[in-house]
DNA sequence: AAGGTTTTCGCAAACGATTAAGTCGAAACG
DNA sequence: CGTTTCGACTTAATCGTTTGCGAAAACCTT
């Protein structure tokens, strides 16, 4: 501890608003707005004063009086599920740039998969006042009402990634289903046999697109589907630890397991590795998004690349639009991102900047 | 494309406003908010009668209004480096879950080592009217200027992680200096002799910090200090990458890096990769944070682990205390939060949850 | 110089919520 | 029964901005 020598003891510690270059330049709120605003009903003498006052005080116009005035506020309430998953960081990197391009400023917030923060989560963006909402929701129906409640209330709201199931949102997303399908094609082509789905296969659209894949694939290439090679877990590291063990002393075979996402491959990594066998030469480890939470695993595994910079930049320019032409909209748009499947192998000299 | 059947033709489209809750109510919007409230002033009855009819609309105060009105805005504003560094996106946790818990909505923003956008978000955040401002700077000097301003105003600012220069603001980091100092320790005991320092060295508190353990523990265990292994670069992957590789080449030896941080642990293991030098066995890596970018090398490594959800929730107490009396300060407090040296071994079964 | 036009600025209301002060009627008191 | 007190609600001002309208002053025009 030291003596603060920064505080200046009667610093003003008030705000500039517009009053006080009223005050101090004989003129009336009223004026000092428009002159910054550049107002031709404002003589360009006396914008030039006022413009230059501000700057010296450093004037910032209060965004929350702004925006009450105005019924916007140029803010963009995005919700993710975890911010330390490397896919959902990029993403998220994706929406606050695209924001700023476009206008707006991104206020994000975590939903950490739990509903009722999730909920807190809407209610803190609708009370606040954005202009649109983008969310990657927690699996389930259980906001359903609140988000149509915030949508009927003039707030657009957009669904990344996941899309919240019967509601209709505009959406972007990639193709699970075909992304899914050449996943399974990939690991049957090197001469995987017994494939393992691991995650959820309902409540949400992803889930369902990716399920949807694996049994069309499984189909298409002639092998059977057996429903104890879907092992059901909730997107938690712990939960599909839990599963893939379950999965792995019950005795069945596997050379293949389809997780999907990173938190789940890894808690299936972990369990398969525990049980002494070798990724990928015992089972191939396959994942969508590439995340960094794999890497960590220390082995090769397949990724479907899914480009969350672009999903997170396309997700603003679509909210923008909708805020932008509110009354026209009457058609549901549903943009898919492009996808890309990764090999990483463990020839470490690929490793790249 | 398909019809959107969710838009009903003629949905309000308005928020529920004390207003409306009033003239449903035969009421004015002052009563509403004292019952909402639960002031003395109103009756039970109508109290009951009003929070009903609240509930049943869905109404939700409008957070713009009520800041303006009552000077608080209960939200704080962070400015945090790049969410997809473990690190951060660990710390960024800790932040906003504590401020939940200590009353207030955390306002997250990136500056990505970019001076200027870090001044696009303090005055973004000090427009909008936060109650707090929690940094960790982006090196350099360039925005106290604004800071100091943004303080006198009355807005609290404290440092975590990072410390800005001469500003005298509360903080919150590691004991850089003494974890610097143990981890060169540690590199000597393993057998190290020729040991290189890459990252900044001034500029930043965190910088000075650990270049001085550094420096303080060659010397300790006589060893000589070389200002060529001393290998300056920004924190950025492609910066250390280069800086890393240029010292390889010059041919000097070296068995050691201790890097500053995660992204440039990144850039001198992909560098030394590529040399064809194995890590640990020709050269052990070290770094600050336990970044998971690190772990994506697939390498073992040394890593000081700071802790950051503590850290993150412990700069939120101190805001926290900070906004709740300011009037009495005087002090300019400084915290330190415990670290702890990991080392990570190429044992895979070792791998956990 | 008188009338007309334009420029330049002030007035006042509004956004939604809060709160001190005020009002009005009814119960309580001597 | 007159007066006080209190309960229950309303009025009005306020936070910082914005904006349509009105008014005064300046500029033309002939």
């Amino acid at each position: 501890m030291e003596i603060d020598s920064n505080v200046s003891p009667d610093s003003s510690k008030k705000p500039v608003t517009l009053k006080t270059l009223a005050k101090i330049l004989n003129l009336t709120p009223a004026t000092i707005s428009k002159a910054l605003r550049d107002s031709s009903d404002i003589s360009p003498k006396t914008r030039s004063l006022v413009k230059a006052k501000a700057e010296e005080l450093g004037y910032q116009p209060n965004i929350m009086a702004r925006s009450l005035i105005n019924q916007k506020s140029q803010l963009l309430g995005v919700v993710i599920p975890d911010l330390r998953i490397s896919f959902f960081s990029e993403l998220t990197r994706g929406i606050y740039e695209q924001a700023r391009i476009s206008g707006y400023e991104a206020i994000i917030l975590v939903h950490d998969e739990n509903w009722e923060t999730e909920k807190r989560n809407l209610e803190f963006l609708s009370a606040l006042g954005v202009d649109g909402i983008l969310i990657d929701a927690v699996p389930g129906p259980n906001n359903n009402d609140l988000l149509k409640r915030i949508n009927d209330r003039g707030i657009p709201v957009v669904c990344y990634d996941r899309i919240v199931d019967e509601m209709n949102f505009d959406a972007i997303t990639i193709d699970d289903e075909g992304a899914s399908f050449s996943l399974v094609e990939h690991m049957y082509n090197e001469g995987c046999r017994d494939i393992v789905f691991l995650g959820p296969t309902q409540n949400l659209f992803v889930a369902k697109g990716r399920f949807k894949g694996y049994r069309d694939a499984l189909e298409e290439l002639g092998l059977d589907y057996r429903p104890e090679y879907v092992v059901e877990c909730k997107i938690d590291k712990t939960d599909s630890y839990i599963g893939m063990k379950k999965f792995l002393d019950s005795g069945h075979n596997a050379d293949a397991v389809i997780c999907i996402g990173g938190l789940v491959a890894y808690g299936a990594g972990v369990a398969i590795m525990e049980k002494g066998l070798s990724i990928p030469e015992d089972i191939c480890l396959a994942e969508f998004g590439n995340n960094t939470i794999v890497h960590t695993l220390g082995v090769p595994f397949v990724t479907v690349n899914q480009f969350p910079y672009e999903m997170g930049q396309q997700a603003v320019q679509m909210i923008a639009e909708l805020i932008e032409n509110k009354e026209i909209k009457r058609l549901k748009v549903h943009n898919y991102i492009r996808t890309e499947l990764v090999v990483h192998h463990r020839d470490k000299g690929k490793v790249r900047l």
